[in-house]
RNA sequence: GGCCAGGUAGCUCAGUUGGUACGAGCGCUCGCCUGAAAAGUGAGAGGUCGACGGUUCGACCCCGUCCCUGGCCA
């Protein structure tokens, strides 16, 4: 086990390009503006969404199949072996190359998906320091030898103002923040404060009222099941799904696995799983809400909805 | 029809030998979030303790009747 140093590195090139993106939460109807949006602005695909990078998950993640892109670009999309472990720093670097890419083409970036770290990382002026797999997982083990309590009492020593800033009992910020003080020799910055912009971009947000939101929710996760969810999770686990680290935390994949291992009933499987992402949806709500700069419309209509954004778009002009 | 067990927060269940429900997990609401983010985490709102009557200074806990649920017997 060696100790690998992922420097950031990427350096945007002279002259930044517009991006437009579409984010929302799940089962919001985000596929089917983006790909309106690409057609009326000459645009590619750049995926934003964390579990599409992965190869072979694909009805749990609603991930478009070739033939529903209608020939439009898609871009880091089947990326990574489930057993990868995904990390922002690493997301943020080939999106921005996409984007810069994709504009050095003369066609426009559209940044699409429902992670909001993810898409903060690529359009944001975010800047992470290197992360060393060995410091952390000696806080990791430290975090469970003692706990959190006790570890965020020695973070308290070598930085009272970030232990006042992270809850007691929040282990993996806790051990985040000792790490990167550690890594840095530096005080783990306390108050970071909105994200200002790198990119300049257009952001869209696609909303609708939550109970239809829940109630999409439920007919997804029933159509995922009759397209064949429970054999795709088979596949994976049979690939090493419960030893990925990321992938295995996935909506879906999750609970049918452990269906799989008989830790579940079927029906307890699924209901979880539309539990776990009417959940999800919140949290991604309570993420975007905070950022002023999302123009939101309403999802139903997603050609009226593209025709309004082409012309905001074109008026920013 | 008889016997047994049980009816306490939206759900699954704790609990009080009669003195204002200490509830818990999950869900729900609101919030936090900078290298695992479909992750991690904080706060909050929810109960006339099945119904009616009785005993008692006082009952969710005792007695009676009834209703409902599950199991067993017939």
């Amino acid at each position: 086990m060696h100790t690998e140093l992922v420097a950031n590195d990427y350096e945007p090139a002279g002259c930044l390009p517009r991006v437009v993106v579409v984010l929302g939460p799940t089962a919001v109807g985000k596929s089917s503006l983006s790909l309106d949006l690409a057609s009326a602005l000459d645009g590619e695909i750049v995926n934003a969404d964390s579990m599409q990078l992965y190869r072979g998950m694909d009805i749990g993640t609603a991930k478009l199949a070739v033939e529903q892109r209608r020939g439009i670009t898609h871009h880091l999309l089947d990326i990574w072996d489930i057993g990868h472990t995904a990390t922002v720093a690493e997301y943020q670097q080939l999106a921005r190359r996409k984007i810069e890419e994709i504009a050095a083409r003369g066609r426009t970036p559209i940044l699409v998906g429902g992670s909001g770290l993810y898409i903060n990382a690529a359009i944001d002026d975010m800047q992470f320091p290197g992360v060393d797999p060995v410091i952390r997982s000696r806080w990791e083990e430290r975090l469970e030898m003692i706990g959190p309590a006790a570890l965020h009492d020695e973070l308290a020593q070598r930085d009272p103002a970030a232990a006042t800033r992270i809850e007691r009992l929040n282990g993996r910020r806790i051990v985040r923040a000792l790490e990167v003080i550690e890594l840095t020799n530096a005080p783990y910055p306390a108050d970071l404060g909105v994200p200002a912009g790198l990119y300049p971009s257009v952001i869209v947000g696609l909303t609708r009222d939550r109970a239809e939101l829940d109630e999409r929710v439920e007919a997804r996760v029933d159509e995922m099941l009759s397209n064949g969810l429970v054999d795709e999770v088979t596949t994976l686990v049979a690939s090493g799904l419960e030893q990925a680290p990321t992938a295995s935390r996935a909506l879906g994949y999750a609970q049918f696995a452990a269906y799989l291992r008989g830790d579940l009933d079927f029906s307890s499987a699924r209901e979880r799983t539309i539990v776990a992402t009417r959940r999800y949806v919140r949290k991604q709500l309570s993420w975007f809400l905070r950022d002023e700069r999302i123009t939101w419309y309403p999802a139903p209509e997603s050609l009226t909805a593209a025709d309004a954004i082409v012309h905001q778009i074109s008026n920013s002009d």
